[in-house]
DNA sequence: TAGTCAAACTCCTCGTGCCA
DNA sequence: TGGCACGAGGAGTTTGACTA
């Protein structure tokens, strides 16, 4: 969008639902977009997979137009957008249109019979609340630069959809219709537009920290307005904490400062532990656990990715498909340690291959660790629907499985570093200080999924090679991991 | 973005004790 | 015996943390 144009056009659609959020991040936005945080490249990849649902769904309504905007003003795609209105087009994707200082794009635009109808895109599997202040909006700037609407509507996945043959797209969308709702948001709109206009020529808002800083969405700017939180605070806490704001507004922002009554006994756990930098090590716990286990012992890790549009049959919307994993073995007590693992390379349907290494590579009898086991099981048992012939097998996998996150989980072991977390990114430091994630090229499952993707479509041999060492390199460090966990907790 | 799980929380039922 | 208050315990719901 052309950056001159935006300084003129008083405010625009995402603008305004930031500024629903909070008056101060829109001020900020406005006036000081060089203290946005970091926008990592995790965020971005769920960007763009937004942007490809949108383009998508322009299926339900083909053949329209597109209203071009890459490097074109915003009065020319106004412009546009009125031509292609008043001509014989029946659908326009990216219709632009400004009324009252705002500036919005509707993702389609049809013509029906009784006027025009408004559909928005979201990528997500049901409707929130700030999807109908964002339509409200739009229908609002529609009407108001005189276009009739007959219709308003929010498009968004039906996660229900079972893929069988090509993408039935009236089954994989729902299109619930919001017409009566948006009237009732008409008064609420415009007087909030009237606030944020007249915000914007005033000083910065004095808005303090609190839930609107997460809610609906994290807040870009909140490495900014955080600034004045010191380590260990009251925002350190994990769990449920209700209370949290209500202290902050009662000066009390120090974890040492937080009242013992107002916390349960693993946040208790956790501030000690922090205050004290002590440890917490139940060894009745540690040997309830390990007297569950038996070899031979398998560490498993699978790394998994997920498409809003299914890309193969038997899939549902965002359904995790695995496409890698590692799995570490240890035969007996001292044994060498042996190392197998599967990558899927290419765009084909590769789940049946994963699969049937994986049987193989598990030893019969085995006793299989993963972290945080529920989601290698639901793997499984996505597995076992998908390939009934192999059900019984994978069924003998799952029985077999023990959670290595359970003395974490359950506080038989807490180490000071973990900040109240036990996932295996905070429990590995804390446990085997050398090894580390920050050495890595891909440092979480969302960088790694991202890096999957781009392997499968790179046609750049070398970069291709690069991003297949990296992932392998990662998932080795998870399933690795674990072994040195284990060991640890042995000691 | 979704799904899963566990913990925390809420709500309800039931038992107990007290009093009139 | 009935009415009320209170607490314990269980069931159901919500939330947060985790995975990718």
């Amino acid at each position: 969008m052309n950056k001159i144009d935006l300084q003129n056009t008083l405010l625009s659609k995402s603008q305004f639902i930031r500024g629903l959020q909070c008056h101060k991040s829109l001020y900020l936005h406005r006036h000081h977009p060089e203290l946005r945080d970091e926008v990592s490249s995790a965020q971005q990849a769920l960007f763009q997979s937004g942007q490809n649902v949108g383009e998508f769904a322009r299926e339900l309504f083909p053949e329209g137009i597109i209203i071009q905007y890459e490097g074109v003003p915003l009065s020319e795609q106004i412009e546009n957008t009125a031509a292609a209105i008043s001509g014989e087009v029946d659908t326009i994707y990216e219709a632009a249109f400004c009324y009252d200082g705002v500036f919005i794009k509707a993702d389609i635009l049809h013509r029906g019979r009784h006027g025009w109808e408004l559909y928005e895109v979201k990528s997500s599997a049901g409707v929130k609340d700030i999807h109908l202040r964002d339509v409200a909006l739009q229908y609002h700037v529609l009407t108001g630069a005189g276009l009739p609407v007959s219709k308003v509507a929010l498009v968004h996945i039906n996660n229900r959809y079972i893929r069988n043959g090509a993408v039935e797209l009236k089954k994989l969308f729902t299109i619930s219709d919001f017409t009566k709702t948006v009237a009732q948001y008409r008064e609420e709109i415009i007087s909030e537009i009237s606030r944020q206009k007249q915000m914007l020529c005033g000083g910065m808002p004095a808005i303090d920290i609190g839930e609107h800083c997460t809610n609906p969405y994290d807040c870009d700017f909140m490495g900014y307005c955080w600034q004045h939180i010191p380590l260990d605070s009251i925002f350190d806490i994990s769990g449920r904490f209700a209370q949290r704001f209500d202290l902050y507004r009662q000066g009390i922002v120090r974890l040492a400062d937080v009242p013992d009554d107002v916390l349960s006994k693993p946040q208790r756990q956790q501030k000690r532990a922090t205050l004290e930098k002590r440890n917490f090590i139940s060894a009745r716990g540690i040997k309830r656990f390990l007297d569950s286990l038996h070899y031979p012992l398998c560490f498993l890790d699978f790394e998994c990715v997920s498409f809003p549009i299914p890309p193969y049959d038997g899939l549902r919307p965002y359904q995790h498909i695995p496409y890698q994993y590692s799995l570490h073995i240890l035969e007996r007590d001292g044994a060498a340690l042996q190392h197998f693992e599967y990558l899927a390379e290419g765009t084909a349907d590769h789940r049946q291959s994963l699969l049937e290494k994986l049987l193989r590579d598990i030893p019969p009898q085995a006793c299989v660790l993963a972290y945080n086991a529920a989601y290698e099981i639901g793997r499984l048992k996505d597995l076992a629907a998908w390939y009934p012939a192999q059900s019984k097998k994978i069924e003998a996998v799952i029985s077999s499985i023990r959670d290595l996150a359970e003395p974490f989980r359950g506080r038989a072991v807490y180490y000071y570093q973990m900040n109240g977390s036990y996932s295996i990114k905070s429990v590995l430091p804390a446990l085997v200080p050398e090894m580390s994630y920050d050495a890595l090229d891909i440092s979480d499952g969302n960088m790694a999924m991202q890096a999957f993707l781009q392997m499968m479509v790179s046609s750049n041999l070398q970069e291709k090679q690069r991003l297949k060492k990296a992932l392998l390199d990662y998932c080795r460090l998870d399933s690795l991991g674990m072994v040195k966990i284990y060991e640890t907790l042995k000691k």
